[in-house]
DNA sequence: CAAGGAAA
DNA sequence: TTTCCTTGG
């Protein structure tokens, strides 16, 4: 899932004193996806009301916020839009290993092996157009702004970085980066506990921040050439060229400046200037608005504990974290924004 | 993942 | 108090 840069990026671990007061741009997806994949029981199944609804989007969405926003870190989220053509086929993996997880999962439950089965659960998990749009009405009800692309998500967070709307992006992706975000927080959570992908094992994780600019001097090349880099590599775009690395591709693009010059040395790239394209000239758009309200605490109520069965008191300790987050009344956000 | 009670 | 572990919906 998005591009391969990890190892190559330098990056810093940061506690959330330092990222008290800033505005973050969230690719609403990339948590959303989290909560399903990872908010379930020990089988594997995900929260459920008492209709058989899945609420561990809900659940994961609205305590995660009331604690950023108890934190004083304002969460700005960006919602994908259309998927770019060349996207197509990365989706079309993405749900053929989906439906194998969802048989595997049921395998493994049937014969009693629980761990196997919750870990094929997550990769099971899809967010569906009910979870986006749940999670759009949480928000509305929480006062939290959120942004809705008209292409990739993490293009247009960039965007409202760039444009000084937020400070960074927050997804576990690299891909705002090369979208020119100038930063990208990763594990932007509070408690910082998180699942390896191997076994049932946990490990501490800090959230971590990465400057493009630092990263770029670093390596020693421009954003476009480490755009081309995550070509090689391979992206939601491409599939990137085989045998090539992370380590071997920057090698490449410093050697040879470009693809073009790649090129010349006999890899075969292919029709890298659309998704060039893609990155450096990203279809986002102007025509947002962010504004902050009060949270509405009957709403939320109604909509969280009535009509999905979340207890009363927790609702109610996270509506306190959200009214403490903006200064206990209305005070503290007109003064930030 | 996050909450909150149990255990240390 | 802090950490561990189970439940949440």
């Amino acid at each position: 899932m998005g591009v391969q840069l990890g190892p190559l990026l330098p990056r810093t671990e940061v506690g959330l004193e330092e990222l008290r007061g800033k505005r973050v741009a969230v690719d609403a997806l990339n948590f959303l996806y989290q909560f399903l994949a990872i908010i379930r029981q020990r089988d594997g199944e995900p929260l459920r009301d008492s209709r058989g609804r899945i609420t561990s989007h809900l659940s994961g969405l609205f305590y995660r916020t009331a604690n950023l926003l108890e934190a004083e870190i304002y969460p700005i989220y960006v919602f994908d839009g259309k998927p770019p053509e060349l996207k197509r086929r990365t989706l079309e993996e993405r749900r053929v290993v989906r439906e194998r997880a969802a048989e595997e999962w049921e395998r493994a439950l049937r014969e009693g092996r629980l761990e196997e089965a919750r870990r094929y659960a997550a990769q099971a998990a899809t967010v569906e157009e009910r979870v986006v749009e749940d999670a759009k009405r949480l928000l509305r009800l929480m006062g939290v702004p959120f942004v809705q692309a008209p292409a990739e998500g993490e293009a247009q967070a960039a965007h409202l970085v760039r444009r000084g709307d937020a400070w960074a992006v927050a997804s576990q992706d690299f891909d705002s980066l090369l979208f020119g975000s100038p930063v990208l927080v990763r594990n932007l959570a509070l408690t910082g506990r998180r699942k390896l992908p191997g076994k049932d094992v946990y490990v501490e994780v800090r959230p971590e921040v990465v400057e493009l600019e630092r990263a770029l001097s670093e390596l020693g090349i421009t954003r476009e050439q480490l755009v081309d880099v995550g070509i090689l590599v391979g992206t939601d775009f491409n599939e990137g060229v085989k045998g090539i690395g992370p380590k071997r591709a920057l090698e490449l693009v410093r050697k040879h400046g470009s693809l073009e010059g790649i090129e010349r040395e006999g890899v075969r790239v292919e029709d890298f200037e659309g998704i060039r394209r893609i990155f450096l000239e990203p279809e986002v758009s102007d025509e947002y608005r962010i504004e902050w309200g009060q949270p509405e605490v009957e709403g939320i109520k109604g909509f969280l504990c009535g009509e999905h069965d979340f207890s009363e008191d927790r609702v109610q300790s996270g509506i306190q974290k959200l009214l403490r987050g903006r200064g206990g009344r209305q005070s503290s956000l007109e003064r930030w924004f």
